[in-house]
DNA sequence: ACCTGAACACCGTTCAAGT
DNA sequence: ACCTGAACACCGTTCAAGT
């Protein structure tokens, strides 16, 4: 039951590094931090981040997985929501972490690492809202195609800046015209 | 009227190089084709390239404002089409830049000439996109907010992979509950 | 198991110098 | 006006060595 010291030392170091290296990101971006700055703020050699992950992208890859599920916890808490309001939170949920969205989707050209942890983070994300739009009846082939546009909107409004209003009127528009009357 | 002969040379110069650039953009990638790559290709020294463009971000600009160009000449010829068959245009004729488009995404935090010609084409496209929607009937304020939408779906095909199929239900959905009927 | 110093092969960019 | 050689300050990553 109870963990050896080693593992324990081992999840106490990976938190401290990928806690570090989120904030870092999310405050200068995944170019504008080099693993040199992360090593410096951790008071490491630069090198030392390579004994733990392999290369900046699988520490980018355990940071989004980080992220994730801090996300994934709270989403019990909107299941009854409406269809729009799910959306606004998503928006809301993503928002904070907007500059790593855009950077996945920069480097899904270079990494494999990154292609893999996008695809199944779709998969994932995909799956929710259908299965949220077939409980409100829509049809699954339907289903499917408007989860695509919504996940296409969702990262459209997280990547470019826009007002309270329009966000509002594109998601009103769009579980309007996408639910059954 | 004759222009003379120095500046036809930096006319052709500039033809030769920005050609070469988006060649190795579109083929390597953005972050992949270093400017060193580029002078070899082109039989000239790394440091000749910034005799002519402040930076690779600017060269960027300049094979973005080439390729935009070129699509702009072919748009008289789909004056007459419907909505949807204009959005499909639209996506093929991006979708030869698919990686320009990308990085352009990618690189909006960290260069401001990036994110300057990134505004200024989002409007022109959008004023293009809503002055189709007027004048199929569909209300100013409703007009801009589906730009945006449109805008959004465009990008989302573009930066994802898709079926054909997939392609065609989304853009048919969009053009259905866009327009009044 | 964990960490380091030193190095490698790059990168975009600058600068002084040549023609 | 146009181009170069040499350098600068980086970068992600590797490797052999230490404890």
């Amino acid at each position: 039951m109870a963990k050896n010291k080693r593992e324990i030392d081992l999840k106490v170091k990976q938190e401290e590094l990928e806690s570090t290296a989120a904030r870092l990101f999310l405050t200068l971006g995944y170019d504008g931090t080099s693993m040199s700055r992360i090593a410096r703020e951790l008071g490491v050699a630069p090198n030392t981040l390579y004994w733990y992950y392999p290369s900046k992208d699988e520490l980018l890859v355990a940071v989004l997985n980080r992220q994730m599920s801090a996300t994934l916890a709270r989403l019990p808490g909107i299941a009854g929501l409406p269809l729009k309001d799910k959306m606004a939170w998503a928006l809301q949920a993503f928002e904070q972490s907007r500059e790593l969205v855009t950077t996945v989707h920069a480097r899904l050209e270079q990494s494999a690492v990154i292609r893999e942890w996008h695809e199944q983070f779709h998969h994932f994300v995909e799956a929710a809202v259908i299965h949220t739009l077939e409980a409100e009846g829509v049809a699954p082939a339907r289903a499917a195609m408007l989860a695509t546009v919504g996940t296409f909107l969702v990262e459209g409004l997280l990547a470019h800046p826009h007002s309270e209003a329009q966000r509002e009127a594109i998601l009103q528009w769009f579980a309007v015209s996408a639910l059954p009357d």
